[in-house]
DNA sequence: TCAAAAAAGTGAAACGTTTCACTTGATAAA
DNA sequence: TTTATCAAGTGAAACGTTTCACTTTTTTGA
């Protein structure tokens, strides 16, 4: 490994000198700069990051944290929070869930954090959140000055789902949870409940965990019931998707014996049969916001400013009864 | 920021014993050690890894360099490469292309890596490779003592769909090629030669980019040439979906008009209609493989072991006549 | 022509670890 | 009792940068 040691041994100055030319600090004289530079591409040299960084206290990386990389559904915003990235100075690393997580958050080898891993206790994200250590959360309600909540605007999704299958008078109800932990679902399920409530309705609750296979068994347990309700909301497409299969096997359809409606508008949900009725957001413009606000306060110390992600209904086959709303694949 | 100076500090004892406890190296007394971690503990103590990367020159991560994160392909690679990662001391950091890939893979901030992104160029790689530093690359056939390419055996995948092509009776061909620097493509494009060649049939070569856009471009082109071929193999299956929504667009049919052959079995790829023929392979396994084999690099030195990843020819409907083989989505 | 100011460059400390070479005191062996 | 061995612990150097405080040289302005 070549180091700055060797650089300016070549060029035939100080370590100083050669840092100051390589960086662009410091006054430095246009000949010795032009030695320096050229004594660097010679000898291949690259700093050291560690070197740096101790020095620096400051990496000029920012980290994603994930559970995992499958679902489909964080594609979108790392591509958001990517496109932000490219524009400035900063670096991007995603690093899925394991002890090691833990492990690079806490041995704060970024500057901030972009948070999207409901394992990742309340506990720790306060502890670890400072003014030279913000922290955006995609995945919880949690706040203060330097944790920035960016969280799907559930409700206004929800509320327009439910006002199109009540419109089409379906009135018996089911709701199919996602996982337990999941911000996101208990919103859903809250908001669900609220507006069957004032409309003088309930709704059936069934647990399921996000995965195709919950919504799939979910299915198959209602089916067996004597009683089956005229519409069922899953937390996620998903779980919808997986309703609906339950559904065929059965030889039930859409909407005509239960009315399904998924969330999030993961690809797949417009090229099944039926096409899935789903709720849907700018996943890339929810990533892209996030950027932008922790490189935001991370080089202007700007506010964080919590605010929700729209969201809004996407009416398609699996619960429009009559006229097909058709979408071209 | 608390250091171990502060820790050692507290407990009363030097820097050095205080290293000692905390990396259980050395020889330290039980009480004391009991000291030390319990200062720690309350000083809320993480080692900067900075400083101890610095010294040990070595980071205990690995770095997965990647072009972008859409396209739900390298998805399952990812979470392979992960599913191995996670049993072994090493992190994993995934850094989507940019100017500062090119910083990372320099500066040195992992052990090693796995390349994914055809930007990089083969300089730059073999510059890099060195016994410190290994890499494995799932985009090229680049290779030496550090450097190995984990490829798709796409030969194998694509006679297979030839003979099926083949047998059925198509024998007029046309063969739409992705982006032009990929080695995947060119490879897809070879073999369905050879093939063709072998039986005396010609094939017409068209250019795409791998993009469901230019598929559908392409399509549109031979439509309005005056003769269709019978079978078209297409170089991915996002291609082959564009292509299919063109012949439905001008009332053709897959595999009555054209029959259509695509690669890398998307998700997507079961769901479309009618459901897309396709050359499938375990990107979970491709994955894992690449990090096995550089983590056994990295502990005990085992000599790299090329070895191509198997694929196997998926028929479905788009290029099977009579009875329609009906995949359970 | 001379002092003052600016430009160009230097040496050494610091960032927070780990680890080598060493000291101290106790224990065991002769 | 003396010496050799061992366990427990220490001080300081080293990793490769950046940057502060300083020196030397050149330029400027009167």
């Amino acid at each position: 490994m070549t180091t700055i040691r060797d650089v300016a041994k070549r060029a035939g100055v100080s370590v100083t000198a050669a840092s100051y030319a390589l960086n662009d600090t410091g006054t430095i004289g246009d000949a010795t700069r032009k030695r320096v530079l050229e004594a660097a591409e010679e000898l291949n040299y690259h700093p050291n990051a560690f070197a740096r960084h101790l020095k620096n206290r400051q990496t000029l990386t920012i980290g994603v944290f994930i559970s995992r990389f499958g679902g489909s559904f964080y594609e979108e915003v790392l591509e958001g929070i990517h496109s932000v990235i490219l524009d400035t100075d900063y670096e991007l690393l995603v690093c899925p869930e394991s002890r090691s997580t833990r492990r690079m958050l806490l041995h704060r080898q970024v500057d901030g954090a972009i948070v999207f891993d409901s394992k990742i206790p309340d506990e720790s994200i306060l502890k670890l959140a400072s003014r030279r250590f913000p922290i955006v959360l995609l995945d919880r309600a949690l706040q203060n000055d330097f944790v920035l909540p960016l969280l799907l605007d559930n409700a206004q999704g929800v509320r327009e789902a439910f006002r199109h299958l009540y419109e089409q008078g379906f009135h018996k109800l089911a709701f199919v949870a996602g996982a337990a932990d999941s911000f996101d679902s208990a919103e859903r399920m809250e908001t669900f409940f609220a507006e069957a409530e004032s409309h003088q309705l309930t709704v059936d609750v069934y647990q399921g965990n996000f995965t195709e296979i919950s919504g799939y068994e979910t299915a198959k347990a209602i089916i067996y019931e004597h009683t089956l309700p005229e519409a069922v909301f899953c937390a996620n497409d998903q779980m919808a998707i997986g309703f609906l299969r339950a559904m065929r096997e059965h030889d039930l359809s859409a909407p005509k014996d239960i009315a399904v409606v998924g969330f999030d508008d993961i690809p797949l949900s417009r090229y099944t049969q039926p096409q899935v009725s789903t709720i849907g957001t700018s996943r890339f413009e929810w990533g892209a916001s996030a950027a932008h606000q922790l490189i935001d306060f991370l080089e202007n110390e700007t506010p964080f400013q919590p605010q929700r992600i729209p969201t809004h209904f996407l009416p398609r086959e699996s619960s429009t009864q009559k006229q097909v709303v058709q979408e071209k694949p």
